[in-house]
DNA sequence: TTGTATGCGTTATCAG
DNA sequence: CTGATAACGCATACAA
């Protein structure tokens, strides 16, 4: 039998709501009636019953969160268990739990955090992808269901958010491929409406102009999605236009193997490369790939904090919070100028 | 405000307990209530509190898993993530909710399983590893706490657990590579003392002397841990041997990737190389890296399995399982028998 | 077949 | 400062 409060009680000779007082750290306690319970406590070993005090509390103290399809491609393994991770560490310092699950689809995905919120087995939720005109964040907001979105969503409004600031990083990244000494980059993205493929070319094209080059259409192109083969093909594409291209910069670490694959298929050595995201294959590379990293740990850490804040009333001096990427310098980045 | 039961009741036009009856479909209700009940829960999009539902039941319907501090490896991800996709299916399966979190030390995972269990958090917990003499198991013994170990125990009395039959795999897998022609076979390992290895040397040791081949002693290395540089090293001392090797089985893909590293800078060519585990990276070495499948997924999967079940009171056949391993082939399996 | 009363383990309120 | 009691939302034994 599980001991319970009541038994406490009468080992300490008080009343349950005295033991509950003396775990609840109450002021207005006699110091001995608080030995007294305490001593009982440690004698009978015992731990107040989580569910219980949910129940009267209204609060479970456990937040969920969703993992999308997207993550059953292994590659983004690395980006999602690295949130995790950074949730769970937050986590843990406030004391909360977090329940997960995967998606099968969109459907399951939205039929899941429903049943989270309404059965109310959470305090909040976690969403890992920005898209627009969500389902589930309409109903997150019409219930007015605590969340925060790792990802910059179509509407910041009221909601929650931390991102990386994917203009910067491309900004940074452009010119440090310009300081090397390359006057003809390439672009190549995959799913131009994301609002990620657009700060990076934004980004990249602001970056040019400042640096005083001028962004050639030709060289800027985009595929389906992300994926070694794409990122082979566009390169076919780019070099078929005949210029001498001297960097290509991606926006996804897979586009890039793909473009590393052609080159080296062709022999073709001075050319920068980068990509995004810095996946465990990019060190593997040869020449190793060039990235960035955007710390998807702190992403996750960062986004429990907004999230356990506004939960515990906490204010959030912003409603967001933007994470800084790092450049991972390779040797794809290596060029030398000719002259 | 929250709608519950009451409201339902209300609306239905019957009591509380009738309601409760209707949701938990017990028998001896007259349709015509039911369908009653039935319309006041669409219409006031009633969901039971889960909470209230556990403490009355004493069952969470959660379990609760603790990824160990190897997780931060982040070639590790592949393994945990996949495991924690399977546990996640079949958990949703049966209406269970996973609560996961990453320790930082032994110290904070032994802490952290006593917390999930003493406050009743969980109904049952995951063990992602098998350690001997573990505290964890231990103490979840003496508090006879449900729990599912994913590995191989050193003690399989009165545990559940899952595991892949390393001894089969690598029994076939050297058969393999025997079949292709090779003769001097050398087995590169790692942690010698644990379970996984002394299994898979037996498998591969069995298979040699099956298939007609003396194992040479002086072809078989282990390191210290599982790294590219160990696999590096290791294969550098084995060619100090100046023995004609043929085909180096490794215990881990990231040897094997030292292994392919070593050789590729002796240009050395033919000679077959596995690995296991299947990391992600496998596939894109050169040549591909020929691996062993685990499966985690499933062994996540029928850990679960396992593990509600036995909360279910369903009997389980066995109080284990085995997963089957799948020989990934790629190029590393090649070999030319020279005449 | 359905309603009433009680309890799950805790906390909050209100007396004392 | 502490004790009794009600309430959290639901399920069940018992009564009707």
């Amino acid at each position: 039998m599980k001991i319970t409060i009541k038994d406490v009680a009468i080992e300490a000779k008080v009343a349950p709501s005295t033991v509950s007082r003396v775990i609840n750290g109450k002021d207005q306690l006699a110091e001995e009636t608080k030995e007294k319970v305490l001593r009982a406590i440690e004698k009978l070993d015992y731990r107040p019953n989580a569910i219980a005090r949910s129940l009267v509390n209204k609060k479970r103290n456990m937040l969920g969160v969703v993992m999308p399809n997207e993550a059953q491609d292994f590659l983004s393994h690395h980006f999602f268990l690295e949130a995790m991770k950074g949730m769970s560490a937050f986590a843990q310092e406030k004391k909360y739990y977090i329940t997960y699950a995967f998606s099968k689809d969109e459907i399951s995905e939205e039929r899941y955090v429903r049943e989270l919120c309404d059965s109310s087995m959470v305090d909040g939720i976690f969403l890992l992808r920005a898209k627009d005109e969500d389902k589930v964040i309409e109903y997150l907001k019409k219930i007015s269901f605590p969340f925060v979105i790792i990802g910059r969503p179509q509407n910041t409004e009221d909601v929650l958010w931390v991102d990386n600031d994917n203009f910067k990083a491309t900004y940074n990244l452009t010119e440090k491929v310009i300081n090397k000494g390359a006057k003809k980059i390439a672009f190549l993205g995959a799913r131009p409406h994301w609002n990620v493929t657009k700060d990076r070319f934004n980004g990249f094209k602001i970056s040019c102009d400042i640096n005083g080059l001028s962004v050639d259409e030709n060289l800027v192109l985009y595929g389906e999605d992300f994926s070694e083969e794409i990122g082979y093909e566009l390169t076919e594409k780019l070099l078929a236009k005949k210029i001498n291209i001297q960097a290509i910069i991606t926006t996804d670490d897979l586009l890039a193997i793909g473009v590393l694959k052609k080159l080296k298929e062709l022999c073709m050595k001075n050319i920068i490369v980068t990509g995004f995201n810095n996946i465990p294959l990019a060190p593997y590379q040869s020449p190793s790939l060039t990235s960035v990293d955007i710390r998807a740990r702190d992403l996750g850490y960062v986004a429990t904090e907004l999230l356990i804040n506004s939960l515990e009333g906490i204010d959030n001096i912003n409603n967001h919070k933007i994470i800084d990427c790092r450049l991972i310098e390779r040797n794809s980045l290596d060029f030398e100028v000719k002259k």
